[in-house]
DNA sequence: TCTAGTCCTTCCAGTCACTGGAAGGTCAAG
DNA sequence: CTTGACCTTCCAGTGACTGGAAGGACTAGA
């Protein structure tokens, strides 16, 4: 199948198809006209991809994750560390920013937010100190 | 002072800083031998700016921060609106990543993690029916 | 056969906010 | 006068695409 057929069965964009083509995820047969000649095994691979990249794995995992996926002698360990190391990832990205939004909640709802200049919000910017 | 100096007392690097001034958020003085020359205020520009980008402001908040810090007549709910709309985008972060986090720690919780090679995880990318 | 329109290709540049490094000028201490 | 720490500019790279230009390939219709 052409490129758009692989981009409408995967969900992923013809641009980032080649994209990953280029950093080597994925390596699609050639036509005689030089179209790229994607096979269901390489369309299944492209959605495998985009699953990954949703759940936020950096590129680098997915090509593991992949690697992982095609080797049939892999252990289970081996991509459940991954997964953990990324929930890891995950877990203190929401606690830095539940205490950002923490933060921010604090000085919205001190900033009377009319047309005049006072505000604590830049006050706090400034390094004001609190109180 | 030279911009050892100023990075010391905003907390920024050297290299930052000279980004910074490179797309205008900040214009430190010269000295004769071509020097930065960053008096107190601009290193107080800078230590609101490290504040705000370490809130999760962007760089084009920074800029409209910095200016509405920098306006006398300025009114108080144009800094709250953007610091609501950060909120905004902060909260939809969080949720989605409490939705990823979900869906990694279900799968996680079902991998056995053993040398076998069998894997729920590979097997929700693979695009397998969950059941 | 010609043409219009849609597909495909490659390549280059831009995004965001830095960060690293090279090459070279300046300054203060000994 | 040398050493070493500072400073300068410029170029390139990061991650993961995304947009667009220039040009070739294919398909449908007149």
């Amino acid at each position: 199948m052409n490129i758009s057929d692989a981009a409408r069965t995967s969900g992923l964009p013809a641009k980032t198809i080649r994209y990953y083509e280029e950093i080597g995820l994925i390596r699609p047969a050639r036509g005689p006209n030089g179209y790229r000649d994607f096979s269901d095994q390489d369309a299944h691979k492209l959605a495998f991809l985009g699953r990954a990249r949703s759940l936020g794995f950096s590129i680098e995992e997915c090509r593991t994750l992949l690697s992982l996926y095609e080797d049939r002698e892999r252990a289970s360990a081996d991509v459940r560390q991954i997964a953990r190391d990324h929930l890891g990832r995950i877990t203190r990205k929401i606690e830095e920013l539940q205490a950002l939004h923490g933060m921010l909640e604090v000085l919205v709802a001190r900033c009377h937010g009319d047309d005049r200049p006072d505000c604590p919000i830049l006050d706090d910017l400034a390094g004001a100190e609190p109180g």
